[in-house]
DNA sequence: GCGTTATATGCATATATGCTCATATAAACA
DNA sequence: TGTTTATATGAGCATATATGCATATAACGC
């Protein structure tokens, strides 16, 4: 469906691995719906734990591996710890994910509907 | 670091899970090399073999998973399959991935000529 | 029909990853 | 000091997925 399009730079087998590595922070439901939860902004743990209906154990986890993607910031206040999205690129990667989807979606309504008529 | 945005729209936990699963899909190298290689263009099995290194079985699989998840086309010419990267989206998220990255890898080394100086 | 080439797939296995339970750390407070 | 609250982590289990070997399918030429 896509003719060549100019190569968007060369990449390294190494920085290939780097790639599949964000990819895969992102790959997994529970972490969407916590960068989700903090589109709106910095959020505590319990907070969290709250908002995805998570086990605080799970969340935690979960906190932990995007803060290590450089995904996240980390910020510790008396007994609580605050979580922010550290990285604007999350927004654009999300939302292009999801126009992709929605026009993958209406072809595939159209197919439907082609054959239901 | 981020202060809240504009939410970019309203995710229901299907639609995470959806997204999830497009992001698990980019979030093999394999793969990403087999996306890398077609950046170029239409490739067939052997080729994408040839380029990547991988063995047929294994190429063959992630190139099913690849069309599977609506990122490829596939057409099928006397013998050969040819390849060809069906979703135009997939260029601007590994720009943006790598942008962000490069934007990482900046600061830290950033750190570490602060630190040596 | 038979053989050859290109691609796909069933099965087995190894590795990775997510999840939970129980427990550890760490801060606040009495 | 001991207790409570918020968060993190070690260990074990379950599941997913990547990979390779052998083999199946499919198209072509003889």
């Amino acid at each position: 469906m896509v003719s060549p399009k100019k190569t968007p730079r060369p990449l390294s087998a190494d920085a290939m691995a780097l790639i599949a590595r964000r990819f895969a922070v992102l790959s997994e439901p529970m972490r969407l719906r916590l960068l989700h939860a903090l589109f709106a902004g910095e959020k505590s743990v319990n907070e969290l734990v709250g908002l995805t209906g998570g086990t605080q154990t799970n969340v935690s986890r979960h906190l932990q591996t995007l803060t290590q993607a450089h995904m996240l910031t980390r910020r510790k206040e008396g007994l609580q710890v605050f979580y922010a999205i550290s990285d604007p690129s999350i927004f654009q990667l999300c939302e292009l994910v999801c126009g992709s989807l929605e026009k993958q979606f209406s072809r595939q309504a159209d197919v439907f509907a082609r054959q239901g008529g």
